[in-house]
DNA sequence: TTATAAATTTAGACAAATCTAAAAATTAAA
DNA sequence: TTTAATTTTTAGATTTGTCTAAATTTATAA
């Protein structure tokens, strides 16, 4: 049996490799959890012994085969039920992340299959990012970050990659919403901020607000 | 904070509390949850020292009120999302108990209104059993068990008073479903045990059965 | 009313998950 | 290539929830 904590474990380390070959650091692991470094090499022995992760002292840890099956699993259920929480109940897409953060560990294979078909099966959460199906298989996304396109290239938001509270009540503050029309006019040397305009209302946004931001060109 | 495993004891003791009033015994609430009396002793006085329960030792506890209350919504909780699963996503009526376990433990409050504004306030969940609404009131119902009833009375199947798998599939290999006529034939003195008639249909049930089945007579 | 049985609590231990402080290993700087 | 800074691991504790075995209290029976 796999635990809660475990699971959280291997959603974070999923979520800190880019490519699931590349190992995680402690210090990243225990800062995408709050907790501490020590924490994190206790709990990274115990899904080691099960064989969740692959570990090498000092040298950081990734997923084995039966992990990422496992955090992919995890992320499928978050964003099904923020699709859920949405659609369904009209919750706001600031709303929901910390639920879906309860909800994912619920264990049944028939709830997620049943609420994947009545759901229609989703392809991408209230935030855009992308749902895995019953295969682990992640839909195909053709956007790029803003802080990737060049001054004047323009397009549409279609997904950020970080969906907690506070991002998305700044976004909203913004209006900036999925479906906004966005263009860079200026790029700022200095500290890689970005002036643009939203709906052809200019604004000014720092490159870490640009780099969460995916954007489809046409 | 209340923890997962205090939730569990306060229903528990609920349960097994007809009267809100009397006191549960520290085996019966071991027996419910499948664990040792000294376990129940240990939690009892954690629970006491949060004032969730009444507690005289030796003499069993008792739910304080703001235990009462942390117990009714947990109910509340169960079975809409009972009524869910079998409602919105196909589940039958033998296979929603175990995941409502899991999911009666989200904490949301604005979860469980939408949920149960989404459901349509229902006031039953899909084993006749009482929701109660959002202030803790239990629907009033007019149903009897069958084990009380007089040979030749009859009636209609309007709830059970347990939902665990086992007993609902027993059921429904005696094809005894909500809304099911039931006549009662005779009654044995031996072991209070019942002939009947299901939709016209004869089978005989022990005590143990006929005492979880609610009939409302015409 | 005393002895026995049953129920309940206490004592001591353990696994899970976390922490702080200290030690060890790795990386970066001089 | 040493030394210093940073990262990571280890040692030792703590909290939660559970267990077994033993002691205590309450209930029952002779
Ligand atoms: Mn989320
Ligand atoms: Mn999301
Ligand atoms: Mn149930
Ligand atoms: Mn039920």
């Amino acid at each position: 049996m796999i635990t809660l904590a475990e699971e959280n474990y291997l959603k974070a380390i999923l979520k800190l490799s880019k490519n699931s070959e590349d190992s995680v650091s402690t210090n990243a692991i225990a800062e995408e959890l709050d907790t501490k470094a020590s924490s994190v090499t206790d709990m990274i022995k115990k899904i080691t012994d099960k064989q969740l992760v692959d570990y090498v002292p000092y040298r950081g840890v990734s997923l084995s085969k039966s992990g990422l099956k496992k955090a992919i699993e995890i992320v499928r259920k978050h964003r099904l039920w923020e699709v859920f929480l949405v659609t369904k109940l009209q919750f706001k897409w600031d709303e929901v992340h910390d639920i879906a953060e309860q909800l994912e560990h619920i264990k049944s294979q028939k709830l997620v299959d049943a609420l994947d078909a009545y759901l229609g099966y989703p392809q991408h959460d209230p935030h855009g990012e992308p749902i895995p199906n019953k295969d682990g298989q992640f839909p195909k996304s053709f956007s790029k970050r803003l802080s990737e396109l060049e001054k004047g290239s323009s397009g549409q938001v279609v997904g950020v990659s970080q969906d907690n509270q506070s991002f998305l009540q700044y976004l909203n503050s913004l209006n900036i919403t999925l479906g906004a029309s966005i263009s860079v006019i200026q790029k700022i040397d200095f500290d890689d901020s970005l002036e643009i305009t939203i709906n052809n209302k200019s604004a000014h946004i720092s490159n870490d607000v640009a780099r969460n931001l995916l954007i489809k060109q046409k």
